[in-house]
DNA sequence: TATTTTATTGGGAACGTTCCCAATCATTGA
DNA sequence: TCAATGATTGGGAACGTTCCCAATAAAATA
């Protein structure tokens, strides 16, 4: 079906001259006449021509491409993130290849050997929850292709990262369940694969030892990210002989799905039991869910920041940028504030 | 910074054959010894050659590539609907390039734009709010690449579309706040360049009309889709003298929105005012917001099925998809519904 | 008038592939 | 022994650009 696409050869030949001069003409080049450039770029228009952006860049030997790896679109997170990029790229004159992994190890191997393929001149990843080598990504770094890590990284590149401090928003939130009187605070951890699920369980261990509490090793459970498998946790949380009077959950979706399992037993929040997510996203504001907020807008911006710095200045440097978190405390820990749901 | 990239001309002198040979052995091509294409194999597996594909591209002159423009990630419907058209793609083995227009005429234009010269296959879209002219669209009609729209189509475009009976779901929703006994039913309508806009606005006055409901000029207030300007009228519509009992909104956002200003407010939700939304976003769910559900995947899944339908069989048919949507009623309309928000 | 300078142009290689066509060689059959 | 067949290989054009280098013509200088 598809036609033949208007060349650079039939502007050329149409007009009698080469398509050197047709080719200078359009990529306003000196050295030709005002006449000709102007016969050139009416003929351009009248016809449709659209200039292979894939044969410049085959030629220039650079793709003004970058990729973006990132799980899921399952919350508002990762799309925050990418509309920040994508605004970067696009003011650098620069294509950006979107790509999830679903959090599949699989998946993500095939995204990255793709974007290798597509000559990507840098690559921005938030690995999956399955990753746990990483050979996919050192290739780039083998063929000297930049490549920065946010939120989720990996440990064993020395190459640019961009985190948030995942310890000390844990400890904030667990230290603060602590304030408002919660004795048994368990934790819905992330899977251990993942840097950040150490971080924040960390973090929430040692808020409760600085407050002499004990870590109940009951009350902390790993768990994949799949809502089927956060459901089944929070249900056995409940269910064990001293159940917790406060859940700190390894991030917001799997939050939101605690309290709906909680308030669907017809127990009350925070009252029996008070909930924090982490990352902020755009749902929990409306339903009230203390969470630790990220800021995604900053994550966004500094990775592609640190991308560009490499793809435009060739040298290497293993930065580790660490974002402030930021506490957020709504009614699903403080009764009293003020919730935005239909009562 | 980005050093030599290992080609097949590379991979031909190490093993001193042609270059021919060594992509025969590459792309399993018939006709190679089996033990050179083992070497070739194991060379390229080595010197972590990945083939370039914008080349391959370039010589097959057609892309692999199909891309899609929507207006925004500000909502779960777009970012859902592109999440299966990524995986239909994937498994047609295309690549999906994603852009945002930001609900601006002219990046969409850039958008569209750039799709071309990157010389995209096909194109899924879902036009912004500005737009009211479509050359933009229209030359790909004319190179013969391949269009689809959905839910924001161009009504000018002879093309497939995929849509749903958006004048149906605004009836059912408005009909719905008529059973409820609501007497005075706004609406926040959406901007009159969307066709949707139009038809819901049609639904929700034949719906008051066939009960013999005036239609109260007051009631509807045309806005665009920003959040503040939402703010702005609604605000202004509880604060006319004889105030409305229910709104109906465009859209899940806007609804959204009207719930914590009128809740701010001290009103009750759904005693004083009702409100219903439009699209059923992940959000809807939580906040108990009843709206009129559009069945997201399927409007990807059958979008990306007629482009590929065209890609792949060379033939023009300009059908419309119509699918059906589905009213959810929550405790935005109705009280004594369950609603998973904390009290 | 002869020579240099300047403006404008065309030719052709290159980017990394694919693929057609011929070339080579060994093997088979008559 | 010779032609025919088959397997395997190499050469080279092509895809649509960019860009270097040379060619041409006109204008300026000596």
């Amino acid at each position: 079906m598809k036609g033949h696409q208007v060349t650079i050869k039939d502007i050329a030949r149409a007009l009698n001259i080469s398509k050197s001069t047709v080719s200078r003409a359009l990529t306003g080049h000196a050295n030709v006449n005002e006449e000709t450039r102007k016969k050139v770029l009416e003929m351009a228009i009248s016809t449709d021509y659209q200039k292979n952006i894939i044969a410049t860049n085959l030629i220039k030997g650079r793709s003004k491409t970058i990729g973006i790896i990132v799980p899921d679109f399952s919350s508002s997170f990762f799309p925050s993130i990418i509309v920040e990029v994508q605004q970067i790229a696009k003011q650098k004159d620069y294509l950006l290849l979107i790509m999830q992994s679903n959090e599949s190890y699989e998946t993500e191997v095939a995204n990255a050997k793709l974007l290798l393929g597509h000559q990507v001149d840098g690559l921005l990843v938030s690995i999956s929850q399955e990753t746990l080598n990483f050979d996919h990504f050192k290739i780039f770094d083998r063929k000297n292709i930049p490549i920065v890590f946010f939120n989720r990284v990996c440990d064993e590149m020395m190459v640019p990262k961009v985190l948030v401090d995942d310890y000390e928003g844990a400890f904030s939130a667990t230290e603060h369940l602590i304030k408002i009187g919660k004795k048994r605070i368990a934790h819905l951890a992330g899977p251990r694969s993942l840097s950040i699920s150490k971080k924040r369980l960390n973090g929430y261990m040692d808020a409760l030892k600085q407050d002499n509490y004990g870590v109940d090793e009951d009350l902390i459970i790993e768990c994949d990210l799949s809502p089927d498998k956060v459901k089944i946790y929070i249900n056995h949380l409940l269910k064990i002989k001293n159940p917790p009077d406060a859940i700190f959950c390894i991030n917001d979706p799997s939050a939101i799905q605690a309290i709906q399992i909680i308030e669907s037993m017809g127990l009350k929040i925070p009252e029996d039991i008070a909930v924090v997510g982490f990352s902020n996203d755009f749902a929990s504001e409306l339903i009230g869910l203390t969470t630790v907020a990220q800021p995604v807008k900053d994550i966004g911006c500094t990775a592609a920041q640190l991308l560009f710095d490499q793809i435009e200045s060739d040298k290497k440097k293993a930065i580790i940028k660490q974002l402030k978190t930021n506490l957020i405390i709504r009614s699903s820990t403080v009764k009293s504030l003020n919730c935005n749901r239909v009562k």
